[in-house]
DNA sequence: AAAAAATGACCGACTGGTCGGTCAATATAC
DNA sequence: GTATATTGACCGACCAGTCGGTCATTTTTT
């Protein structure tokens, strides 16, 4: 153990960080950034508004504390690091959890939009553009990763630009979660498996 | 003519029209909606504050102008009655045309962002979800025309799923864009072409 | 064609209300 | 009893929208 032992006290202090930011994103989400007051996330994470004061330091700030839980949480549904023995495998079972995601998340795409729109314009856009950046490039570098194991093992085609289709891609999964949120009637699942059947014919080497 | 005759009167409103409409616009993509202020936006359109509110009703419906003068741009940036002999390249070229217009409208992506995110939780998300519904759906369907034309050509393979892969087309064009916005790296024509020659690949009949 | 009258575009000081943030008072933990 | 945590009344900066008044332009009168 490296952490000593959270005192009871400290640990009480955690918890109650936690709530707030639930109670936080929860009214975030409902409400979007500028019409949540502090007064009403107080009033949902049942503490007195200067206590949010104790535990962050700003709005802007708690605000950017529920993006990077939701990106957090984003990166937890993803199970990265699981191995398959074909690279199609492994892409397929991508598209899955892709699609879960947003079926789960669904309900904090207003979220999203809005964090995405806050790296725009918003006071403190730098934090919120490399948090996204981030999040891009990592899930960008593993699907490209995927895509060169495929090419090295002779299942895909080898004249592939890995780097730019694996951008396309997950450009894609992205805009499909959005469209999801848009439209009651778009069915991700379909589309994405649709997708998915023409890019492997795309990418599959004929025999 | 059935127009009478623009007054000069009529024409100058006209014209003052527009310039607090441009001026709107700037404002809106540097500061977002809600940093910015109508003083702001009068003293950019070079015109009394009260002056505005002889043009538009408020600044909510302001900002809705700016929204759906500028999805007539996009439109307008965008011929889409262009009949080809092959829905091949007619396919070929809206890629095109979607890659230029990423590029032309780089500059408007923070305000598309904060538009998008207005339709999740403005106070006038109504309006804003119905305009962007029907810009997709238009898109989509037009996409999804090309696409059955080659199936039925015998150009595409005969069991596409006509409607769920232009969904995933435009999600990706939709996405591409934003991404070009986020990273300037992101180099939105190769992305898109590298794209294109793997959807084609999976969508052509094998001779 | 010149003067007078009417119009409505234009303006910015002002108001009413909102909300992020503070801090003195109070409650709780140890 | 002291330290720590919590609270909500309070402050003042901020801003959308209003309104009474001004003035350039157009229309009517003479």
């Amino acid at each position: 153990m490296i952490n000593p032992a959270p005192s009871p006290r400290e640990q009480r202090k955690q918890e109650k960080r936690q709530r707030i930011l639930a109670a936080a994103a929860q009214v975030f989400s409902d409400n979007g950034f500028s019409r949540t007051t502090m007064s009403h996330v107080a009033e949902r994470a049942d503490v007195g508004k200067g206590t949010l004061y104790e535990y962050f330091p700003s709005k802007d700030d708690l605000y950017y504390s529920v993006f990077q839980s939701l990106v957090r949480e984003v990166f937890a549904g993803l199970s990265l690091d699981r191995e398959r023995e074909t690279a199609a495998e492994e892409l397929m079972e991508l598209n899955v959890m892709m699609v879960a995601n947003m079926e789960g998340f669904r309900d904090h795409y207003g979220l999203f939009m809005e964090f995405w729109s806050a790296s725009a314009s918003s006071h403190s856009r730098e934090r919120f553009q490399e948090g996204f950046r981030e999040l891009y490039t990592l899930f960008g570098d593993h699907v490209a990763g995927i895509l060169r194991k495929g090419v090295s093992q002779g299942e895909f085609r080898d004249d592939l630009d890995c780097g730019a289709l694996a951008a396309s891609l997950v450009c894609a999964w992205d805009a499909m979660g959005l469209q999801a949120w848009f439209d009651p009637a778009f069915s991700p699942g379909r589309v994405a498996n649709e997708f998915m059947r023409v890019i492997f014919r795309g990418i599959n080497r004929e025999e």
